[in-house]
DNA sequence: CGGCAGGATTAGATCGTTCAAAGTTTCTGG
DNA sequence: CCAGAAACTTTGAACGATCTAATCCTGCCG
């Protein structure tokens, strides 16, 4: 095997020194144009690669970011975090930076591990998913001034943190608009118990649409917990009453699909659109609405290379969901 | 804020020196009692955690393990990489490793993924996923005595390194069994068109089992790519013949949920399996075989630390998956 | 009581990079 | 042609751990 090489051995063979091939690297504007090519011509000729350790051990920055992977929860809505992790690893590479995962069971746990990476690892930044009203972990990473991003919004108005999210409202307010177009007038919305900010906000967009629109959502509305069997339950119901709905939004393909079985044995068709835009819902042909996970994952990449070069970025980001319309609406 | 704990502040503050405090942490064996004891004291007490890159940058060994992450598939079977993810990630920390993220477009862009990795950050091992015939990336890692393991066997008699799978077979004739079992005779099996190994190895358990108990299979085995929609359109055909299969065992969640929507309309009731056990099924109520995915990042990680510890362990684990019955079965 | 084996502990060098500061060359204008 | 500035390059130290080799004990035997 090739002896190892070092930035020592690329500055013998570009008779230069250590420092230059260093500047080369990392301020290339301050190394004369012809010196710089001839460092390069003999980075590539060695097949030269920094050594991270030694650069984290000067710099203390290890280039590296953690991201927390939740075991699947219930429901078909695991592969979400999957997509999300795909791009923020795709666009964490581009910008030179990699993706390490953790694990935990509780917040108290999590903030223990937030401690464990930063002691042992250097880690430059986190990305949180899934924040709640009132989370711990935040306010520990704020105090200590650890650079970080949550996919979510924060629900406590007081939290000033960077964050990416998706206008949940937007995608809502869209299918009802599209609902609406297409003749519907008596539109349901299935949705989770209030109190989940996600949740709410799914159903704030169903609401405000309709009422603008001139229409009564009495009655229109049903609370439930997520899964298929409950969707199916409630449209059930919803369809035995007088005056039935002829669409329904829903704030989840599993939703969606329950609402699917019970449209199926209706007497008149009833259109139905989820969220999420899961494998599953593609496969059966459900409408539904797409979050842009991989945009997402990019500007969180973009917040956080922003916040560790210290250049100022916007650091609250709204995506719009994007309507996927197939056969069911 | 409170200066960097090192290993000299240990050191001081238990009136030792570095190199005995590194000997607390790697090799307790030869430290006296006493002095252990007055070490371990300064470390918890000054929340001392050891500098991963300064030990990497002496030792080449990074304690951490690559594993590719790929955008999810078409399908319903997403969440399986994303539970084996989290099994590995969870595993991997109690080793004392930590799993980094990586993605790649294709079999060359991978081995230079590799290269990046290994010559930046040091790697320690890689674990991959769906290995496929030739793989090159399995000779390449081979070639260079990088250690690895993949979750799923290699179908070339020829490689011989080392690997955990699932045994496919031994589900479906679980599966097969347990039809036979309760009274059923005409069991059909829909699966993938041959040469898979995967598909082809899922319905040779269920043809094993037919075989063995007298039974003929002829006419009862459909191949189609896998989906939800190709599942119900192949069972309704089956189903339309004469002597219809009163059950179906099916390769994949997605090819069962499709049977499932078949049976629904069926004259007679028919019993119908999956494989994967992908949250769908259990929200649908949909009996599957269920890929013990923990065990099987466990037993990955073991491999990959019997390998860079170099303790012999037998490098081929095959598991027995576990048959989930719900209502469909 | 001296010598010696062997375990426990220490001191110094080292891994590969970047920082700080000093050194050298090149350019500019009087 | 030279001083002074600007641009570029070099040198030595430092990051925090582990490795090697040397030193210090301690107990045991002759």
């Amino acid at each position: 095997m090739a002896e190892k090489v070092t930035i020592a051995t690329v500055a013998r063979r570009a008779q230069v020194s250590r420092q230059t091939v260093s500047n080369v690297l990392n301020a290339p504007h301050i190394v004369r144009e012809e010196t710089r090519r001839r460092v390069e011509e003999a980075i590539a000729a060695l097949g030269y690669r920094a050594n991270q350790a030694a650069r984290q051990m000067r710099t203390g920055r290890s280039r590296l970011i953690a991201v927390r992977i939740e075991p699947t929860r219930d429901g078909i809505n695991g592969s979400v975090l999957d997509r999300f992790l795909h791009g923020l690893t795709e666009t964490a590479d581009a910008a030179g930076y990699r993706v390490l995962l953790y694990t935990a069971r509780d917040d108290d746990q999590e903030i223990g591990t937030y401690d464990d990476l930063l002691g042992a690892y250097d880690l430059d930044a986190f990305v949180l998913t899934g924040t709640k009203h009132g989370d711990p972990r935040t306010a520990w990473l704020a105090e200590r001034e650890v650079p970080f991003v949550t996919f979510g919004r924060p629900w406590d108005a007081l939290d000033g943190h960077p964050w990416v999210d998706v206008d949940g409202a937007a995608g809502t307010a869209q299918v009802t608009r599209h609902l609406l177009d297409t003749g519907h007038r008596r539109i349901a919305f299935l949705g989770w118990p209030t109190g989940s900010g996600v949740g709410d906000d799914r159903c704030a967009g169903w609401r405000t649409t309709m009422t603008a629109a001139g229409l009564d959502v009495a009655g229109l509305r049903r609370e439930t917990e997520d899964g298929i069997a409950e969707g199916e339950r409630e449209l059930r119901d919803l369809l035995a009453r007088d005056a039935p709905p002829t669409a329904v939004v829903c704030a989840s393909d599993s939703l969606a699909l329950g609402a699917l079985q019970a449209a199926r044995g209706a007497a008149a068709p009833v259109a139905v659109v989820g969220f999420d835009d899961t494998p599953v819902a593609a496969a059966v042909g459900l409408s539904s609405v797409s979050q842009p996970l991989a945009a997402a994952a990019a500007r969180c990449v973009d917040l956080l290379t922003g916040l560790l070069d210290g250049q100022p970025t916007d650091p609250h980001v709204l995506l719009t969901p994007a309507l996927v319309l197939r056969h069911t609406a």
